[in-house]
RNA sequence: CGGGAAAUAGCACAAUUUGGUAGUGCACUAGCUUUGGGAGCUAGGGGUUGCAGGUUCAAAUCCUGUUUUCCCGACCA
């Protein structure tokens, strides 16, 4: 008898077999569960109730800033879809089409949307007429489906969740300053509620969105090293504008075509948040997302100990911090470990042991610390600091990963030596050509991730070919 | 899209080589005893072996196709 089978639940270890090791914490977590479809997944309720949490914060910062939820179709005619044509060519080879409605073939096939710029634009050409009726800023939350070779829970599925934001403006400026600002919106949701270190830039033109003037986006890392692109923000100026006839009569009385922005994020943040922080017992969620915030373990029968986790439980529960009792005929070890697998951040344990001493044992999901704190203490304001305390370990451990992952090189065999041997990021210096793009991407399919605008430049020189530098970059291997 | 591996109960696997009534552990249900790191005993329930064909008296097992998953590579937001 191994050891799997005594535990029933097991793991591959991250350090073995990081690419089993997470789909292991998707199974065994419940998060996610495979359909019939290829790329089509099942979220179970632990895997949902984050999304919607995520979805939630998010959806919050968004609306302070005057946005505003809409729903699109979820079919676009092939003809819509056609008229901006980097667009089209970009989106082209993973778009699924619906072409008998009923049992009728369809007159003009329908794509299921990958994205939804098409629909805003021919939505926006009727509404805005004047300065008067911009911005405007508006937001919707759906499912989107691209039809990816490769599939992986979270990461990359044929169909995913996400939001996507689409804003038309007067204005190039303010256009761009919005731009700017949702970047800074989702580096808030990962840096202050998924604990989760990122970098931001621009990207390359040869990674940017299809139809963009130009795309930033905040790239995340993992606890491998390898790179996540987790959030992003496109510039449109008029491109989709023109072709769609968004058109409105400006300030001066004369027709201009409107400035427009897209902006979204995913449930591949979900999958982000499992790597970057999550250990070979299971799921680790950061604290300010975790649906299930505290799990009351009482030990032995005694209706004393059980009317103190009660008492425990309502308190908590009452303050908005998510509490449970596990009092079911499970051992303690089986508890501990099962609500170690789903990741609840705090676990209170409490037995008549503890009650003799007028304490209770309160353990850290993130780093196993186990705490006696007496009774007296408000327990929820305890609570609340500690959400604080994890919140920070968990970001600090990320960003220090991050830091010491981060490498400067200066030519193509430092490259190879960081990528082959320990990956993570490196920063070295760019020409802007896209052909030492490429070369660089036989090291292991490393990409550029974005580029750096505000740092110190670190060489004069191409890390590929050696000519005059034009940009510091970031590079990675992607997920 | 190329190369490789796999699919048997909720999970992990056995039985496939050599065709002959589909099994084990955990999980699940009931009862009793347990409880400070994956409990014990007793009694149960659960399978047209991914799907579709074919060969055969007989297919989980052999053959063909197909779908899905995983790994490696190419492609791609």
């Amino acid at each position: 008898m191994n050891e799997n089978m005594k535990k029933n639940k097991s793991i591959t270890s991250r350090d073995v077999d990081f690419a089993k090791w997470y789909t292991d914490i998707v199974k065994n977590a419940k998060l996610a569960s495979y359909s019939n479809v290829k790329g089509f997944t099942v979220f179970e309720p632990n895997g949902y109730a984050l999304w919607e949490n995520i979805q939630s914060v998010t959806d919050k910062k968004f609306k302070e800033l005057g946005h505003q939820n809409v729903m699109m179709p979820l079919l676009i005619p092939e003809s819509l879809l056609l008229k901006e044509s980097e667009h089209i060519e970009g989106f082209a080879p993973e778009v699924a089409w619906v072409t008998t409605g009923g049992n009728k073939q369809l007159e003009e096939k329908l794509c299921i949307r990958p994205t939804s710029e098409v629909l805003f634009c021919d939505y926006y050409k009727d509404v805005v007429k004047s300065y008067r009726d911009l911005p405007k800023l508006y937001n919707q939350w759906c499912s989107v489906v691209r039809w990816e070779k490769e599939t992986r829970p979270f990461l990359r599925t044929r169909e995913f969740l996400w939001q996507e934001g689409h804003t038309v403006h007067e204005t190039k400026e303010e256009a761009m300053k919005e731009t700017d600002q949702m970047l800074e919106v989702y580096r808030q949701v990962f840096e202050d509620y998924l604990a989760m270190p990122v970098i931001s830039g621009k990207k390359t033109e040869s990674e940017k969105f299809a139809g963009a003037e130009y795309t930033l986006s905040i790239e995340s890392m993992m606890y491998n090293g390898v790179s996540l692109q987790s959030a992003t923000s496109h510039y449109f100026g008029q491109k989709f504008t023109k072709p769609f006839d968004v058109k409105f009569v400006n300030r001066n009385n004369e027709f201009e075509y409107a400035y427009q922005t897209s902006w979204g994020i995913s449930t591949r943040s979900i999958g982000g948040m499992i790597m970057c922080h999550s250990d070979d017992n299971g799921l680790v969620i950061p604290p300010r997302i975790a649906p299930r915030k505290v799990v009351i373990i009482p030990i032995g029968k005694s209706s004393k100990v059980s009317a103190i986790a009660n008492d425990l439980k309502e308190k908590l529960n009452k303050s908005n911090i998510e509490t449970f009792i596990d009092d079911s005929d499970k051992s303690i070890g089986f508890k501990f470990a099962e609500h170690e697998m789903n990741g609840i951040p705090f676990r209170i344990e409490l037995g008549e042991r503890d009650l003799l001493n007028n304490t209770i044992i309160i353990a850290r999901r993130d780093n196993y610390t186990k705490k006696a704190v007496s009774l007296d203490i408000d327990i929820v304001k305890y609570i609340i600091n500690e959400i604080d305390v994890m919140h920070n370990d968990m970001f600090n451990v990320a960003k220090k990963r991050m830091e010491e992952k981060t490498y400067i090189c200066h030519n193509l065999d430092e490259m190879k030596e960081v990528m082959e041997n320990h990956p993570g990021f490196i920063k070295a210096m760019w020409c802007g050509n896209e052909a030492c793009e490429k070369t660089i991407k036989d090291i292991r399919g490393t990409k550029s991730r974005c580029i750096l605008e505000n740092e110190e430049k670190v060489d004069t020189k191409c890390v590929c070919c050696g000519h005059d530098a034009k940009d510091l970059v970031i590079w990675g291997i992607q997920y």
